[in-house]
DNA sequence: TTTATGATGAAATTATCTTGCTTTGTTTTA
DNA sequence: TAAAACAAAGCAAGATAATTTCATCATAAA
C-alpha cells in the first residue's frame, strides 16, 4: 500500500470525479502549477495508482434495459472447475463483472442485457451450457439509488 | 433509446476503453478527420450518452483491502422505509453501490473498506443502526476474474 | 557548512483542440 | 432527371492546452 500526501489524494479525487479535466484546471483546483500537477499525475499513472480513464456511458440510452445480479453455485469446487467456469463467463459480453465470493454460492455476476428476453437467452445459452453449474439465482435490478462505479 | 451509427458506436467503445485518448488519435482509430470526430463526441456528450469521464484507481494500492457484497432485507416494505434506508446508505462512503433487487432481499450493496475490521465497524455502526433492517447477509469478495466497470 | 535530493513555478516549446469555411454525398422536390 | 436543400465530412488557421526545460528553493545527509 502506498501513502500519498494531501495534494495527490486531492488529485485522485478530482480525476475520479472528472477524468477529462484539463491539467491546468486540475492544477488550479489542487493548488499547484500546471507542471507540478502534471508530474504528479504522470507519477500516479506510472505507479499504476491511476489505472486508466474511461468514459461513463448512459446505459439506458444505449439499450441496456435489463441488469441482473446472478449468484452461481458450482457442483465441483476443484481448481479446474473454477478455471473452466471463469474463462467461459469472462468471454460473455453480457457479463460485466464476475466476483468470487464467500457464502453458499461461489460466484456473483453482474449481467447487462437489452431486455428480459435477452437475459433469458443468456441464462439458457451461456449459464445453462457451462459445465459444473449447479445453481443459478437471478436478482433483477429494479433501481440503483447509488452507483459510484457507474 | 437512441440509435447510433457504426462510427459513433466505435467512438463510444474506444472512449470506454481509454477515456483520455486524444481526439486526433480517436479520429484516427474510428476513421474520421479530427473535426468530424470531435463534433460527434461533443454531440454524444450533449445527448448525455456520454455521461462523463473518470479515472480508474487502483483500490488495492490505496488501501481498499476488503470488498463485500451485502444483501439487506427490510422488515417494512413501505415507501418510507425504503427512502429512509436508501438515504442512510447513500451517505456512507463505504457503500459504493446500492441496488434495489428482486428476490428475498430488497437491497444488494457493494461495500469497500480498508480491511475486515473496518467492515465489521461498518456492519455494526451503519447497518446495525439503520431502521427497518431485518437481515444482513455478507459475501466477501475473494477475487474478481472480471470487472469491466472497475 | 556543504552537498545531494526532490519538488516547485515560470517560460518556451510542442502538441492538440477548436472553429469557420469549403467540399462531398444524399435526400427531397419540381 | 436535374436542381435545390440538407447533413456530415475534410481542410487549415488560430486558439488552447500539454509538456519540457531550466532555475530556484527547501530539506536532509555528509
Amino acid at each position: 500500500m502506498i501513502e500519498l500526501d494531501k495534494i495527490s489524494k486531492r488529485i485522485l479525487r478530482e480525476l475520479e470525479l472528472n477524468g477529462r479535466i484539463s491539467n491546468a484546471e486540475l492544477a488550479n483546483r489542487v493548488g499547484l502549477s500546471a507542471s507540478a500537477c502534471l508530474r504528479r499525475v504522470q507519477e500516479l499513472e506510472r505507479l499504476n495508482i491511476i489505472k486508466g480513464y474511461k468514459a461513463v456511458l448512459n446505459q439506458t440510452e444505449l439499450g441496456i434495459g435489463c441488469i441482473a445480479y446472478v449468484a452461481v453455485g458450482l457442483s465441483s469446487h476443484t481448481k479446474d472447475a473454477q478455471v473452466a467456469f471463469e474463462s467461459a463467463i469472462t468471454l460473455s459480453p453480457e457479463v460485466k463483472e464476475c466476483h468470487n465470493i464467500t457464502g453458499p454460492y461461489e460466484y456473483l455476476l453482474r449481467v447487462e442485457t437489452t431486455d428480459l428476453i435477452a437475459y433469458k437467452k443468456f441464462h439458457t445459452d451461456v449459464l445453462g451450457t457451462s459445465a459444473h453449474v449447479a445453481s443459478i439465482t437471478t436478482h433483477v435490478v429494479m433501481g440503483s439509488p447509488k452507483d459510484d462505479r457507474a
